[in-house]
DNA sequence: GATTGTTCTGACCGATCGGTCAATATTGTT
DNA sequence: AACAATATTGACCGATCGGTCAGAACAATC
């Protein structure tokens, strides 16, 4: 095998091993790791059990790559965010992200949500490492938006929780959400409700004055 | 068998079915209901694997009455809610009141989340009925304290998901919150600063006047 | 067309799954 | 003491689990 044997690009390879990844995150994020079983992802994959560990690996193997793949859709949220930003446009961007985020990686959520359940196993050293630096950055500078009287003096660290379990609400619990709207899915126009209730109380709540943003009464 | 034989007190054998069920919350919890194993369950009850479906009869039997006894513990919740009602003190109860069922039962809680997240095979009848009439009701009077001018016009069934998911959160994703915070458990400090917190940003994120309450800056 | 390397998969492995059952031990009644 | 009812559990069942492997099928190079 030559260097360029490695990565000369293999569309087909390419193609499989997405198909198995969207069959294993249906399978994971409903049923957990220990409640996931290969056969069902095959089935669902339309391919052998052996053909999923020819490509895989193994099932642990699956299930890492599928939870790095989720954390690196998450990577660009409230990157470029300064003492010097405005709170109301941050803020309600962080939601409206966090709300598309969900919509559109239901699957992944869950399959996060559920590994976080299970105790985060393959994710404490993430969760500790990683993800508390990024909350530390983040609610330095919300901090300092507070002092500078940009909003009142609440704990960023609870703000970031409240709007992580806010938005992520509506992807993992959408059976609950769906079964008391009485709709199948959540239509477009119930998403704008939301993301709009959600920016009026959570700005309102915070002492944030909603600047240039449009402030309907239709909330 | 007489009749008396059947209600007779018997401590022994509910202290063994209290037992398995403390045992089985634990295991249900964190793997759901596919990833959980009666031998595990055994294990951790400190029984042979046959005993517990002596006592239980299968795994869905214990896993159905796992679910039950977890609602039941949510009855109580925004009984007495009036038009006349103050929204403060209701909704500041209301959030309190589940902060702390998140803390007293906090398997029961994960177990709920798992099966909703698997798309509650189990409760799709509670959800779109009992728990649709119980939010729709709720969501009748906090309409009605709007047009009395007590609160926003907000749409009352977004409000009651919010603090849904704002309190469940510091349960279901207790290994994520100890992670960041660098904590093993959730201290009592915290604890009373989160419930302040949510207080403040939702009551006054919905326009309500905090009344009586004590409202300190430092929330 | 022969050779080589990659892809594919049926058959199989030991372990574990939920559940059954017969045999035994324990308890309650008279 | 004798009997009946209940409690307990090791052994076992077929099915499924994650994973291995040999060999068939396929593609690319010479």
């Amino acid at each position: 095998m030559t260097a360029d044997t490695a990565n000369h690009e293999n569309a087909s390879r390419d193609r499989i091993e997405q198909t198995i990844l969207s069959a294993a995150e249906q399978v994971f994020s409903q049923h957990g790791y220990r409640g996931a079983s290969l056969q069902a992802i095959a089935d669902i994959a339309g391919l052998p059990k052996a053909n999923i560990l020819y490509y895989m690996g193994s099932k642990q193997l699956l299930y890492v790559r599928l939870l790095n793949r989720m954390m690196n859709r998450w990577n660009a949220v409230l990157e470029d965010i300064t003492p010097e930003s405005d709170p109301a446009k941050v803020l309600s961007d962080f939601i409206r992200t966090k709300m598309m985020l969900g919509q559109r990686y239901p699957e992944g959520s869950k399959l996060f949500a559920a590994e976080i359940m299970a105790g985060a196993p393959f994710l404490s050293n993430y969760l500790s490492g990683e993800l508390k630096e990024w909350v530390a950055s983040r609610a330095e500078i919300i901090h300092q938006w507070s002092q500078l009287g940009k909003m009142d003096d609440v704990d960023p660290r609870w703000l970031i929780f409240l709007i992580w379990s806010a938005t992520q609400h509506y992807t993992e619990y959408s059976a609950q959400v769906t079964g008391i709207l009485g709709t199948e899915v959540l239509s477009e126009t119930d998403f704008e409700s939301i993301c709009r209730f959600l920016e009026h109380v959570i700005l309102k709540g915070c002492g944030i004055s909603a600047s240039h943003l449009s402030s309907d009464s239709s909330v």
